[in-house]
DNA sequence: GTCGCTAGTCTACACGCGTAGACTTCTGGC
DNA sequence: GCCAGAAGTCTACGCGTGTAGACTAGCGAC
């Protein structure tokens, strides 16, 4: 049995080795480099199933290392979720990239964010790290603590400055709610009625939705 | 250990027993009685937290009988929720229950449902089981495609053909996706710009959507 | 050259999961 | 009164989980 998982960590540590075999140096032994790609691996990770849906010893893996230096670097899996969360939302994302490149001209701005989250939400289509691991990860009430003070605390900073009018933060979280609920329905539990949408269509509608939470008085 | 188990059984048996101590005669070794039972906890708890977040041993604890006897009436846990799902499903709820009883006031219509919603996902109201249900257990694989197929199924014959105009499925599905992320913000993250805000107010955003969406040419 | 520090690993624990098969206990029909 | 069969339980298995503590090995400074 030890034979065996010892041939198993040693395939670990080629396969990352032959990954790039002479692109860089094997570079073993370096912290940082080490860090990032345990927060990546968790990222993806994260995203695909959720936080009580992936194990550490699978992030470890992902990141050619082991379980343990997973806590050693984080304390522990909820705090790597909350730094994985944490990250995501700081790099720029669908709602923050067009609302703070626009002019305003909310016309416009309601059509692109409705292209880019039907895009996003499509098939082929790159999808929406933040969101998707929120919903993949609602279910479990540690997570959703801090998915909440995240999204919270990103947003209050960043979307609903950038709203003109009355109930800002109830349309920016109402907005929210629109790209969560219609990337539930499209890529998690992924209804026909949604993936086989003609994209034209289902983009006037998704766009006559996001005008009315965009512009001030209704 | 064997008698801390018995001892736990005796008082399992015996809470149940004590819940109807003289309403009901104990009525013991009833098939149909039991299997609603089994039912009725597990849609409680799959409800409170979602699929993989809830075991069989939970779910039979809360009817009063063994994990094993849940995986003989239902074949397993899968099978368990599958059944779930379609008779919360089938009991009239918001979308349902308003439109098949609604006139053609569309403005009414939208501003009954948008009430009912801003009510049942706030603290005090009564939450729609079949969403949470979804929102909850949308990380598990299995459950998600469980859930596309009823939800898919149930709609589809129900909600769809009540919608007059074109595009029908897609405002079908667009209207479940807001309803969704409504319920999750407000809900499942509990995000507090929503959970705080103004009923009033919200009911008006979340009306005006409605309308968008129920009325056939936009 | 060697020594200390830190990056990284191994083993182990205690638990919870879904479920399979053998077992016990109650009840309705004769 | 009794017995077949159904209702229900017990024990157990194999697996996977998060994480704690002791351990090994490689790099940089002297």
């Amino acid at each position: 049995m030890a034979t065996s998982r010892k041939s198993t960590r040693v395939d670990t540590k080629r396969s990352r080795t032959q990954e790039e075999p002479d692109c860089t140096p094997p570079r073993r032994r370096n912290a940082a480099e080490t860090r990032q790609a345990i927060l990546d691996s968790a990222r993806a990770a994260f995203t695909r199933a959720g936080y009580d849906g992936v194990g550490v010893r699978e992030i470890a893996t992902g990141a050619g290392v082991t379980a343990m230096l997973v806590n050693r670097y984080f304390g522990s899996k909820e705090s790597l979720f909350a730094e994985v969360v944490d990250v995501t939302l700081s790099r720029p994302g669908i709602l923050t990239r067009e609302i703070t490149t626009m002019g305003h001209d909310v016309a416009a701005l309601a059509r692109h964010i409705s292209a880019a989250l039907v895009d996003a939400t499509s098939p082929t289509g790159t999808p929406l790290d933040g969101f998707l691991i929120m919903l993949r990860s609602a279910s479990s009430p540690q997570a959703a603590a801090i998915l909440r003070d995240k999204f919270e605390a990103h947003f209050e900073h960043r979307l609903v400055p950038a709203l003109p009018g009355d109930a800002a933060r109830e349309r920016a979280s109402l907005m929210l709610a629109l790209i969560a609920g219609l990337q539930l329905m499209r890529q998690v539990i992924a209804m026909p009625s949604l993936t086989g949408a003609d994209p034209c269509t289902l983009e006037k509608q998704v766009e006559a939705l996001f005008r009315l939470l965009i512009i001030p008085n209704v």
